[in-house]
DNA sequence: GGGGTTCTTTACTGAGCAGTCCAGATCGTT
DNA sequence: AACGATCTGGACTGCTCAGTAAAGAACCCC
């Protein structure tokens, strides 16, 4: 009954993400979003609702998608936790050092954009926050159950540590710090992690 | 020679500052500026061009205060520095906790607006970085002479590594992590740093 | 105290913004 | 094939924005 939509939900919004996430949320007019999606004001209000909304609802698509996917890179067997960590950090570093438009990593920028401006924003980067440091604590959990680090750490400040070397890497590649540099922080990063007491055997 | 300005330069340039802090670049409206600073549209344009140029002279500004309270915090006998590197971060913490309208970090909240898209401001913070990053790698320097930390490190990654951890300390104080996590992440991140091979005595 | 210079205020301009509306296009249904 | 429901796109509204211009006020110097 009646015309279908001609769009894809799922395309429309993670255009959308990628506009709002290149100049900012009051950086994007919605001319800047009719453009990159192709659709009109009238069909953008219709099927999202008001600006705000419409950011609320690419945030959380985005969002949803990047805690499931650093959920899955972070899970996997003890034996290999210290070198999924690894590879988590390395790769987002190469995803956007590799992307033509240098977009700066979404949640960083809207929780430094919009922190403390938006309540609905605020909450879902909270959460955002919170599933990211609870994958890591998960994969130091691993790590400490396969004698890579000292069991008597807790995973969750260590992982809170590990959210903030993320989010700072993620910030100053903007200024352009190069590849080297940043794949050294990573590892210092990891080399600061507390080390098992010399008296338990390794694997 | 004619009528002076009814102005204090430097307190003007700091209650931009402030304003631009509160709400970003493209958040901060020239009215926003005028209501703040209590000068009319004419009297900014006169005494500090558009729109544009004021932000970048209150940037600038800014930046020279922090580079040099930054210097002078971090400077100090070789004894002390690593208390002074655990001081400056807990101090940034607090003063942005004790913040009554929770101010984002300037220079973090520039960096992730505006970094690839405006090129004067860019250079700028960049300047800002380097200026920090050598601050923390003399503290560090410092340290290693006195034995704290392991000769054989380098000190400017170290250093980076600082300065990614205090941008993303920033970054995450907008979304409520309190006091006492943010405490245990700086001491997760000095902890962190190579202690000297056990062989030399320690002073 | 008068003159010239500089500051200050206010009103104005053109552009861009978010959000609304409606006429026309499109499609499933009958 | 015709109907009605839904989607679409462009025009429109009222507002805010950055930047300008000009009239008036304040001040220093002589």
């Amino acid at each position: 009954m009646g015309r279908p939509p001609g769009f894809d939900r799922r395309e429309v919004l993670a255009a959308v993400e990628r506009e709002f996430r290149k100049n900012g949320y009051d950086g994007t007019s919605l001319d800047d979003i009719s453009a990159a999606t192709g659709l009109g004001r009238g069909s953008l209000y219709a099927a999202f609702g008001d600006k705000r909304t419409l950011f609320l609802t690419a945030l959380g698509d985005y969002c949803d998608q990047d805690e499931a996917s650093g959920a899955a890179a972070l899970a996997g067997p003890d034996e290999t936790a210290m070198e999924r960590l690894r590879a988590y950090f390395i790769d987002a570093v190469d995803r956007q050092l590799n992307d033509p438009e240098q977009l700066a990593c979404m949640t960083s920028r809207f929780t430094v954009e919009l922190a403390g401006r938006d309540r609905d924003a605020t909450a879902r980067l909270r959460q955002g926050f919170e599933a990211q440091r609870a994958a890591l604590a998960g994969c130091l959990r691993a790590a400490q159950r396969n004698g890579d680090l000292d069991p008597a750490a807790d995973p969750v400040t260590l992982a809170t540590l590990l959210v903030v070397d993320f989010r700072g890497i993620g910030s100053l590649i903007g200024i352009g710090l190069d590849r080297a540099e940043l794949v050294a922080v990573v590892d210092a990063t990891l080399a600061g992690l507390p080390a098992p007491p010399p008296s338990a055997a390794a694997s």
